[in-house]
DNA sequence: GTCTATAACCTGATAGAC
DNA sequence: GTCTATCAGGTTATAGAC
């Protein structure tokens, strides 16, 4: 009742050229991208694009922000839950990545390498700081393990989770798999990753 | 005396291109480089690279041949040894990357994003499946733990190797570390690693 | 708001002098 | 072999009709 027309089951340009424009842009970097492509993508004609957001940079900044956060911004929260335990933790991480990660498969490779492309522009832009400083992950791992730096512990866990996403054409290939089969083995990791880290978590 | 010219002790201009073209090219990648960045960074004019190599296109393909050679070349001989076991073979390729890496650390953000951009022209240039069918490695890795899929394995001793590297920006942010702290965790890594690898290669 | 047409600019590649 | 000058084509962005 409260809606500017009573009848809108479709969604707005604005939403379909947004939507075009993660899918071309994820899949083939800012630099690669043509807003042609994006156009093309959305079914409408490309004076559209500029109508709508300004210019190719400002709309790639929009999407980029909002991948930021969702490859990102699940992650704090996770972490600084008080009453979870480390193990719990880590799970739930693993368990949101191969989840979210096998409807967008893309998005670690897209981020990473756009980030380096224009590290002053999105670099600072992850509050990148309070995960290590503030949140009760980290004082969790300090009190089991003094002896390593938790940067260490957290490069291994997001590699093991993000690494079979990053460098999933040569590892699909050096194993000789299927698409199905590559599945299976992310869904294996679901629990196969928190078994391995917390071997880590022992060892020495 | 065999020299064509006597004196030469300046490398040739063809050589000047190719080592511009290996820079910009790693930093920037095929689509966001422009045949002028390339030309500039050798300190010469634009039109002597298509004089020595055709096209855009030709000179990037010699420059990423040369780099998937460089990112993976290294791997199988490492793998296939009869003599060094398995936890020897995770230590020699831990050490191998690392050492390599550390002078190259665009080198697989570069060669796993130009894969993804045209993976039928580079995929499968590597000889994928013999690392993982014919490889002494995997032999060893069946007979130790016949109860999980070797690439299972690969795939996280090459993520907690490469993913560092990968995700460099966002890892020394997330830490607040300097680029030296950061080398020194690197250099950490090449002893933690095996470590960690050998508890999971015992676990259940 | 949406389209077509076009401006303004950039990029890869080449012609031709030296 | 190396340079300057320039072409041809493509790309972003805008003007203006509807």
């Amino acid at each position: 009742m409260a809606k500017k027309k009573p009848v809108e089951a479709d969604v707005s340009t604005e939403e379909k050229i947004k939507e075009a424009a993660r899918k071309v842009f994820t899949q083939k970097g800012f630099a690669a991208t043509r807003t042609r492509d994006i156009a093309e993508e959305a079914g409408l004609n490309l004076a559209l694009l500029n109508y709508y957001f300004r210019s190719k940079q400002a709309l790639f900044d929009i999407v980029m922000m909002e991948k930021l956060q969702q490859l990102f911004g699940n992650l704090y929260p996770i972490l600084d839950e008080e009453i979870t335990t480390l193990e719990r933790k880590v799970e739930m991480v693993v368990h949101a990545y191969i989840d979210m990660l096998s409807s967008n498969p893309d998005l670690p490779l897209f981020v990473l390498s756009e980030i380096r492309a224009d590290p002053e522009r999105f670099g600072q832009r992850i509050q990148a700081g309070k995960i290590l400083r503030d949140s009760y992950f980290v004082k969790q791992l300090r009190e089991r393990r003094p002896d390593m730096h938790p940067i260490q512990f957290v490069m291994s866990l997001m590699g093991m989770t993000l690494f079979p996403f990053i460098g999933r054409p040569v590892l699909q290939a050096i194993g000789s798999l299927s698409a199905k089969e590559y599945q299976a083995l992310m869904e294996e990791r679901r629990t196969l990753i928190p078994k391995w880290v917390g071997a880590i978590l022992k060892v020495k």
